[in-house]
DNA sequence: TTGTAGGCGTTATCAG
DNA sequence: CTGATAACGCCTACAA
C-alpha cells in the first residue's frame, strides 16, 4: 500500500484501455459486458478512486462549494451549515468551509482562496465590507448566494433570507398588544439587510399604532463582542427605561441575556424580551424566551438549490430574492404591561 | 470575465516564459528584477490566481484538510469545528467539511469521498462502526487524526482528546464527597473511547471511597436521538432512585435536561447534576450546571497540529495520543445529599 | 465497441 | 538567469 492506483493500473490489470476504463466508470459511452466486469473487480481489487484534483482539471466544473459564515460559535451559523452541508452532499457537493468571525479582513483572504480553490459557487453571510471583492466573484461567473443576509449594492447576487421586516414587525407588535410603549431595539449594523430591515419592520409597528419613535430606544451593535450588554444596560439607565426589548441581533441574545441576569432584572416582570434566534438551549432558559424562530433547514435547502441549480447553469441570470417566513414563538418572556 | 486567466496568459502578457511566471509567484529560482516586474503587474492586471487543482496535481499534497465531525448541532462540534477552522486558516489550510449524523452509513460516504485524496489529511469524529474504512484511509499514506473520541481497533491513527478517566473521576468524586452514594451515569455508547473511559472514571472515583457500583444506575446511550431522557426517567423509577447524576454524554444532555424539567425535578434539591459540556447557554439555565469543560481550543490546536505536521510528514511514524485535561466548573446544579 | 492521442494548468528539470 | 518540455491523472474527441 504505498502509492495509489491510477487509472492507467487499472486499464492494465482489466487488459483493456484506459477509455474503457474511464466510461464505465462515468457510465459514459458503450461498453462490452465482460469487458466492464474485469473493469470494475480490478477497481475493486487496486481500491482505485479516481482523484478529484486530476478530474477537475478537465473541463467539468468543481463539484464544490464554498460556505463562508460569520461564526459557528452562534447556534444559529452553526445550525445553518449542519443543513447546508447535509443538502450539499445529496446533491453530491462537497463544502468547503470558512468563518469570517465578523472581521472584513478575514472575510477578504477567504474570498481569495475561494478563487483559486475554483469552487464551483459560494454560499455567503456578508461581513459587509467587501462589496467589490464579492462583486468580483460574481463577475468571474461564479455563482453566489447571499443567506440570512445581504448587502447593499450587490443585486447581481441570490439572496435566501426570512422576511426580516415582516418578523420584526410582528415581534414589536406582539409587544405593543400588550400595553409596552416604550420598547427597545437591539439590530445587527445598519449596513447588512438584517439590521436596517429589522428596524424597519419595527418602525413600520411603531408608526401603525401611532406611538412615537425615541431614537434612544433604538440601538444597533456589532455581532460581534458583548456590546449587546452596554447598550442594554444604557436603555435601562434612561430617565423613562423600556418596558419591552426585541434582540434582533442573534449573536447579541446571550449578551444581553447575560446582562440582564447579573443586573437582577426580572423578566417578564420589569421587562419583557423577545428574542431573534431559537436555539434548543432557548427553551430550557428561564424564563423560557418568547422568540422568532427562523426556518434553518429552509434557508439551507434554498441556498444549496439556488448555487447547484446556478452551477449547472440552470437558471436565468436575473438574481432571485427568496424570502421565507419565520416563526413567532411566543414563550414565558413576554408579559402583559403592568 | 468570462474565462479565468492562466499562468500562460500572464506569461504572455509580460513577455516571459511560463516558468519565470512560475518561479516569481512560488519565489523558487532566480529572476531577474525587471522581469519580476513585469510578472507581478501582469498578474495584477489579469487578477490571475494560480488554479489549486492543477497545482495538486504535480507531487504535492493538497493543502486542505477534511474535517469529519458527527452533527454541527450540537455547541460542543461546533466550537470545535470553529476553532479548527481558524487554526488551519493560521497553517494555510483549506478546511472541507463533512458530517456523519452518528450514522456509520453516512459516514462511510465520506469516508469514500475522502478517499479521493482531495485532501492530505483528515481530523475526525468517528461513529465506531467503520474501522476498516478508517483503516484503508491511513493504509493510504492519509494522515487522520481522531479528535475527542478514538474508537478501538485503530492504533495507527493520532488521537486527541481530554482526560476522559480523571474527568469522569473528579465529577463523581464530587458528589461522592458531598455525600452523595447513589449516582447515575449515562455516558456514551461503550465502543468509543469517551463512552468506555468515562464508565472506568466514575467506577475508579466509587471504588477508591469504597461505593458499591450499581449496574443499573449506569446507562450508556446513543449519541442521537432523546434516549439520554427515558434513560433518566428509569433511573428514577428505581426503587432506590439516584440523588446525583453525572451526564457525559455531551448529545444528551439538553434531552436530560428537558426530561428533568417535565417531570419537574428540583436541580440540585432532589437530584444534582454535573454534566460533560460547557457551552455559553450552560450558565444562563437555571440553576447554572456545575460541568466538566472540554479545552476545545486545545482540541483544536493540537489536532491541526498533528494532520499538519503528519502532512509534511514531519513526525516519526508511530501514532501520538495527546491528552488534554479538562476543567470542573462547580456552579449550582449539585449539593449536598440532604 | 475499442484504443490512441491530445489537452487541462502547474511545477520541476535541464539544457541554453 | 531563462525557456522549452516532460510529467501529474483523468477525460474525451477521433480514428480504427
Amino acid at each position: 500500500m504505498k502509492k495509489a492506483a491510477t487509472i492507467r493500473d487499472v486499464a492494465g490489470r482489466a487488459g483493456v484501455s484506459v477509455s474503457v476504463v474511464s466510461r464505465v466508470l462515468n457510465d459514459t459511452g458503450p461498453v462490452s459486458a465482460p469487458k466492464r466486469a474485469a473493469v470494475l473487480e480490478a477497481v475493486e481489487q487496486l481500491g482505485y478512486r479516481p482523484k478529484a484534483a486530476a478530474r477537475q482539471l478537465g473541463q467539468d466544473r468543481p463539484d464544490t462549494i464554498g460556505l463562508l459564515l460569520a461564526d459557528l460559535t452562534n447556534p444559529f451559523f452553526a445550525r445553518l451549515a449542519d443543513r447546508v452541508v447535509a443538502e450539499a452532499r445529496s446533491r453530491e457537493l462537497q463544502v468547503v468551509l470558512m468563518t469570517t468571525q465578523e472581521d472584513p479582513h478575514l472575510e477578504q483572504q477567504a474570498l481569495n482562496t475561494l478563487l483559486d480553490r475554483s469552487v464551483g459557487g459560494v454560499i455567503g453571510t456578508p461581513t459587509g465590507h467587501n462589496v467589490e471583492h464579492w462583486d468580483k466573484l460574481a463577475n468571474l461567473e461564479m455563482p453566489v448566494v447571499f443567506v440570512d443576509r445581504a448587502i447593499d449594492g450587490l443585486d447581481q447576487v441570490d439572496v435566501v433570507s426570512i422576511e426580516n421586516v415582516e418578523s420584526a414587525a410582528t415581534a414589536t407588535g406582539h409587544l405593543l398588544d400588550r400595553g409596552h410603549r416604550r420598547i427597545g431595539l437591539v439590530p445587527g449594523p445598519l449596513d447588512t439587510t438584517t439590521g436596517s430591515e429589522r428596524v424597519r419592520g419595527y418602525e413600520r409597528a411603531l408608526a401603525e399604532r401611532g406611538v412615537d419613535l425615541d431614537e434612544r430606544l433604538v440601538r444597533p451593535v456589532p455581532f460581534r463582542g458583548e456590546t449587546g450588554a452596554d447598550v442594554m444596560a444604557q436603555m435601562l439607565a434612561l430617565d423613562e427605561p423600556p418596558t419591552a426589548v426585541v434582540v434582533a441581533n442573534t449573536a447579541q441574545v446571550r449578551a444581553v441575556l447575560r446582562m440582564l441576569t447579573q443586573a437582577r432584572v426580572s423578566v417578564p416582570d420589569e421587562l419583557s424580551v423577545v428574542v431573534f434566534d431559537d436555539n434548543p438551549w432557548t427553551e430550557l432558559i428561564r424564563p423560557p424566551l418568547t422568540a422568532v424562530r427562523q426556518p434553518i433547514d429552509m434557508l439551507a435547502l434554498h441556498s444549496v438549490d439556488l448555487v447547484h441549480a446556478r452551477m449547472r447553469q440552470k437558471l436565468p441570470p436575473a438574481p432571485r430574492r427568496v424570502r421565507v417566513p419565520a416563526e413567532f414563538l411566543e414563550r414565558s418572556s413576554t408579559a402583559t404591561r403592568r
